[in-house]
This record gives structure tokens, C-alpha cells and sequence, in this order.
DNA sequence: CTTGAACCTGTAGCCACTACAGATCCTATC
DNA sequence: GATAGGATCTGTAGTGGCTACAGGTTCAAG
């Protein structure tokens, strides 16, 4: 069985289903396929949307990547690159490594906040100022009598 | 001169200066007035808004709240606390103690993005495997003979 | 009095969903 | 075949925290 074969879309799975599978909410789901991530299914006669396996391995591959902090856009990518089987690494791989320096530009932002305010929780905790060491810090060092 | 007179508003200061003093955008000043973060500012007669230093140091209050990471509803139960002189500190601290561990749990979701990510990356570089690795793990392990 | 920068209001867009409202369909039971 | 109620349908609007216009008015310098 092959495993990347997003094209089998032979109708099986109805959107409740996909969803409890996947573990993407029904409507997440309606709306990938508006933005055009997910492809439109076949149709019930009444309307009802039915999957098949190819929808189901896609949407588990944008989930995953989701997890992983990639965008839409990128998945989009990443999806175009899993179809096309013959130069995917390399690139892949470019995608995958810009994303990671975003990670780490995030970690490294949010480890900056974390260090100024968990410092600045424990001076609280302290009771020693007779301001709040919070407050102070947040009116921070604006000069009101600097001309601007 | 007290730093925390947010209640002068003898205006002074054109809307680009304020921004030109803060940091903050034009449209982000005229946002934070519509929400209710910034006190509407006199006008001058021909109806361009005219802040004063109350707006000034309120406005970077506000900026090194959002450095910090704080939602802009946090923000304004901080602006709360420093206007009330009285019992700050101790629900001051609550909120940030909060944010706290919120940035930390935003630290640790990253944290095991980065390895996850960094782990394939290396693998990609070294081409040793047929399929690309990163694509190998975000089509991941859905069963889709399992029924759902 | 003219120029052009600064400012005004209001609306729409961004991302990635989420939450309805109000209608229709599907399936199981009687 | 009727009925109940869960599943699904479409479409719109809201979230947070801005940003980007369009199309108009005002301000300050020369």
C-alpha cells in the first residue's frame, strides 16, 4: 500500500468520520477546502461530503505539520513537493530549515520576556519595594522632557 | 515629577510625534483609542488629535506590555492596578505570574517543534535515506485500514 | 496663496481558525 | 411510512492585534 497516494479519493469517510480520525474539527476541515488545501470531495446524494483514503492521508499530513508550527502556506508547499517525487529533498528541506529559524528566533523572543518577567515576579513576590517592581518596569525610562 | 500621572492630558503632542516617541505605529495609536487602551485625546480646531503626557507614558506603558509579551486585555487589568495606587502589587503579580506560565508552555510547544524539526533537517542533509525524511514524518502513522 | 506633508474617517485585509443560525439530510426505530 | 434526532449543509461574522489602503481635510513653511 502505498502511502503517499493523495489521489484515491474514492468516497468513503463522511466529514464526522475524517474528522474523529484526523482530530481536525469539522469545521477546520470545510475550511481547508475553501482555501483550497484540502481537495473538494465527491458528494452524497444529498449533498454530504465523502472522503477517501487520499483526503484522509493529506489532511493527517497537515495536521502533523501544523503541529510542527509550519503556516498554510508552507504546507502548501510542503503538499506540492510530496506530489512531486522527483526533487522534494532538497527542497523540502529548504522549507523546513527557514521555519526552523523562525522557531528559534520565537524561543529565543519568548526566553527574553521570560527572563525579564520572571525576575521581575520574584521582586514582587519580595515585598521589598514600595513600588510595584512590575508596574515600574512596564513605565520603563520614557523621558517626558526630551523634546521630540 | 510623578511618571505615573496618567491623567495629564494637556495636549501637546501631534499624533506622528507620539508615535515617533513610542514606537508605535500611527494606526496602531488610532486602534488602541478605538478599543479603549488610549483615552480619547483633545483635538485641535481643525480636529487633529493633540496628546499629552499622561498619553505619552501611557502609550509606552503599553508597547513594553506587548515586549512582554501581554495581551492587550492584560494590559488594560494592569493599567487597572497602576491607576489604583492601593493593592497593586499582589494582582499585579497574579497577572504576570499567569503570562508567565504561558510564555513557558509557548517555550516548551517550540522547544519540541525545534527538536522534532531540527532532527529531520540533519537527516534530510545527510541523503542517506531514499525518501525525504521530512516528508516521511508528516505523513506520519494514521492507519487508514483501521475502521473509523 | 500654494504646496506638500501630516492628519482625518472608514473600511477591508491578514492568519488560522471558531462559532453560530437556520436549513437539510441520513439513519434507526416504531 | 412516519418520526426523531443526530449529522451535515451553506453562509456569515467574530477572534487578536494590528496593517493597509482610499479619498478627503488640515497644518505649517515659504
Amino acid at each position: 500500500m502505498d502511502r503517499k497516494n493523495l489521489q484515491d479519493t474514492a468516497p468513503r469517510l463522511p466529514i464526522g468520520m475524517l474528522s474523529r480520525r484526523t482530530g481536525c474539527n469539522i469545521e477546520t476541515i470545510r475550511y481547508y477546502e475553501k482555501i483550497g488545501l484540502l481537495p473538494a470531495p465527491a458528494r452524497s446524494d444529498g449533498g454530504h461530503r465523502l472522503y477517501g483514503h487520499g483526503h484522509l492521508m493529506r489532511l493527517g499530513f497537515v495536521r502533523r505539520a501544523r503541529e510542527l508550527g509550519f503556516t498554510l502556506d508552507e504546507i502548501r508547499a510542503l503538499l506540492r513537493l510530496a506530489e512531486d517525487r522527483d526533487r522534494p529533498c532538497a527542497e523540502a528541506r529548504e522549507v523546513a530549515a527557514a521555519h526552523l529559524t523562525d522557531i528559534r528566533t520565537k524561543i529565543a523572543d519568548l526566553q527574553a520576556m521570560e527572563s525579564v518577567l520572571a525576575d521581575t515576579v520574584v521582586r514582587c513576590a519580595d515585598g521589598k519595594t514600595p513600588e510595584c517592581p512590575l508596574l515600574e518596569t512596564l513605565f520603563g525610562s520614557i523621558d517626558p522632557s526630551a523634546s521630540g
